[in-house]
DNA sequence: ATTCACACGTGATGC
DNA sequence: TGCATCACGTGTGAA
């Protein structure tokens, strides 16, 4: 808990304060509690106040604007303290002392991250099992004799009955072709590898373009709710 | 290419325009050059202004007040496209689409960033080499029947002459003992392993001290240059 | 004195 | 409308 950082310093918190508004501190919603939450930084329960019909009709517009303005400031020190304390975390996570540079800790982040992937990647026999964590992969693959790209993309999320349509429709409207495909589903989790062809006039921004959709497909999943989590015998599938 | 953001909507930009400072645009320094770091994501071209000798002595303090100011604003600028950038390249890592918040982004690469390292760590026979990467790993250990502490630590780093008796230093000034040690290089790099006992007093805030420690050992063992990397021979030796 | 990184409060924008 | 996030410019302290 750091001292106050006395907003009165700014200037036009001055203007506003010498205009009458003595009492700043006293309007304004409190703060919500935030409780601590173990990952997802997203806990923005009890946002219940009850006040009585006389506040609300007592605040003149100045009032209203001072209160929103409040508030504004507050939910944004919010944010900056859930984002802030979240660097802490991959601070401590990575190999660096305290007072390295945001910048530079995101960049170690990200190399940190690139590494671990192709070395989860590299591993025989992990791949084949659907993992517990949402995964989309696209690899970057090589040019064909006649000038086609192959690669090889895998997308690993929760089972469910329209992945597969959903997938072949973002093929088809990328104008992709699937030399291969491999489906592997364990409790409820689904890994699809697939060999890709595409066809040389866009073939690089068809890759980015499919990776960006595997990805929101992935986040539609995710947005289904988990109680409906049907399970489904497990089975393994290879086209080829 | 956004178009300018107009700062002179800012009261205080306004206020200061409309005392004499109209050429606003005219004035300022160019940002020192920023040379490219590889993974920092910046690509500051262009701001290459030429002003002769007389610009500089010409100055008066507003002048060199608002110049500053500029400089400031530019800066800022960068940093924050740098930060981004580097969370954009985050977005494109995870499983996650263009759009998520930057909290919960953060909150994904913390959790992906400790899975990660679990399943590695969980590897056999990878722990025992030095790795490429420098790494920090304390475990949380147990209490052994007399109340003390047990836990392992891991250092992997690039090896150096004083670094053995650092680390001697920090174990004896937090009160630690070492039960048993082992340390292995590899092509100028070294990795230790060692099953540390705490005090019962003090057991949990030393390890979290030490793990500080060891990160900061290895951030000193970072600032020293590569070129000074000598070739040691290889080595394993086993404490017990 | 200059640079650098950070936290802050504010306006804009989206839902 | 209110409540999110975000980018921005600024003040400030440390090296």
């Amino acid at each position: 808990m750091q001292p106050e950082n006395c907003p009165e310093n700014s200037q036009l918190y001055r203007f506003l304060a010498e205009n009458g508004m003595i009492n700043v501190g006293s309007y304004g919603f409190p703060a919500a509690m935030q409780t601590l939450c173990t990952s997802s930084s997203t806990s923005y329960h009890n946002s219940n106040y009850h006040f009585e019909s006389s506040v609300i009709t007592d605040m003149t517009p100045q009032d209203r604007a001072l209160a929103a303005l409040k508030n504004h400031k507050e939910a944004e020190k919010r944010r900056r303290e859930r984002i802030n304390s979240h660097l802490d975390k991959l601070r401590d996570l990575l190999p660096c002392n305290s007072k390295t540079d945001k910048a530079s800790l995101l960049a170690k982040v990200v190399q940190r991250v690139r590494e671990l992937k192709q070395q989860t990647s590299e591993l025989p026999g992990l791949e084949t099992f659907p993992s517990e964590t949402d995964e989309v992969t696209v690899l970057s693959g090589e040019y064909s004799s006649d000038g086609q790209l192959i690669f090889k993309a895998s997308l690993c999320c929760e089972d469910r009955s329209d992945l597969m349509p959903d997938l072949i429709e973002i093929l088809k409207s990328l104008h992709l072709k699937t030399l291969k495909a491999e489906m592997v589903t364990l409790g409820g989790r689904i890994r699809n590898v697939l060999i890709i062809a595409a066809d040389k006039d866009h073939s690089v921004e068809s890759v980015h373009f499919l990776q960006n959709a595997l990805k929101s497909l992935l986040e539609r999943s995710n947005s289904t709710e988990r109680s409906k989590r049907r399970r489904v015998l497990d089975r393994k599938l290879i086209i080829q």
